[in-house]
DNA sequence: TAAATAAAAGACAAGGATATCCTCTTGACC
DNA sequence: GGTCAAGAGGATATCCTTGTCTTTTATTTA
């Protein structure tokens, strides 16, 4: 029980595009940074650009942007890009009685789902950043200036 | 996202059995209640009993029967036994800077088995089969009100 | 003890998720 | 237009989950 490993490479990536606004990121960046193997990653982002959620740029200074504004962007749609999230719809054993309804067992197991969707629903990537916990999400680097809201246009002096 | 189909189909099979108190089920009989391949239930089945929830008995006679209170089993101990809700204990991108504790990504995703753990960890099978919705776990026959034009009526009367 | 029953255990196969590799295509820059 | 960097996409490999099958072991009854 737990995120696919597709998920959170997903999360992983986006995560890391939000941290490098502006500036589009290489596949080996991106699987460097995220530590994704560089041969499976596109596999990973295809989907996401096809929703809408990255660009991707081809040739000399291309690479993968975020096209969405961080603080518009919930966990929620990534992984349901990847591993979509599976609400239980009806009777799994396929009961006639249990159509109006799920029983017990089932609507448990769907709550459990409903408690994550709804978790991952509430999450925007902008809020990942923007928790001062001392640990910058994928990086070594603790961020040394903190409390900063959510990072409209700050381009930093990278490398 | 979901739970795995081994630990559903362990659900069920307990919720089964917690319905059949005191009369062993074969696997046949489980099979056919909880509509899992035959092939595959004991499968299943085993890390249950090796976990002292349920007990096997060979040669005629014999099935599973359940070994623990359905008031003190959780849902929780049922897929831990097959399918183990992971949480993450450290970060996934071993990190020097993160063993202090997880960054707001993972943080996150850890949560969410958090809540689910927490959710199966106070619900118990007893719990289930109490809830008066109408719908009793995984059967065609609802608590009170019987004979629609689905079931047909046969298999009652046991013990 | 023999026969019938039923679970245990292990070998084996299908399928999906994960991962790798290679070629094709695109687009920026000269 | 030519060249080359870099993503797109297909083919393939690998592993884990799920499912099937066969053999063995345990239990009861005649």
């Amino acid at each position: 029980m737990a995120v696919s490993q597709t998920a959170e490479y997903a999360l992983r990536a986006v995560v890391w595009l939000a941290q490098n606004p502006g500036d589009p990121q290489t596949t080996q960046q991106l699987a460097e940074g995220t530590q994704v193997s560089v041969n499976y990653l596109p596999k990973v982002l295809q989907p996401l650009g096809r929703a809408g959620i990255l660009t991707s740029q081809r040739g000399i200074n291309g690479g993968y942007t975020l096209d969405r504004d961080p603080a518009e962007l919930t966990l929620l749609e990534i992984v349901n890009c990847v591993d979509p999230v599976q609400r239980i719809k009806q009777c799994p054993l396929k009961l006639q009685t249990h159509t109006s309804g799920l029983c017990p067992l089932h609507r448990q197991l769907d709550e459990a789902v409903a408690d994550v969707e709804r978790r991952f629903g509430n999450a925007t990537v902008a809020s990942l950043l923007r928790e001062n916990t001392g640990l910058k999400p994928l990086c070594e680097t603790t961020p040394a200036v903190i409390g900063l809201s959510a990072a409209p246009a700050d381009k930093e002096d990278n490398a």
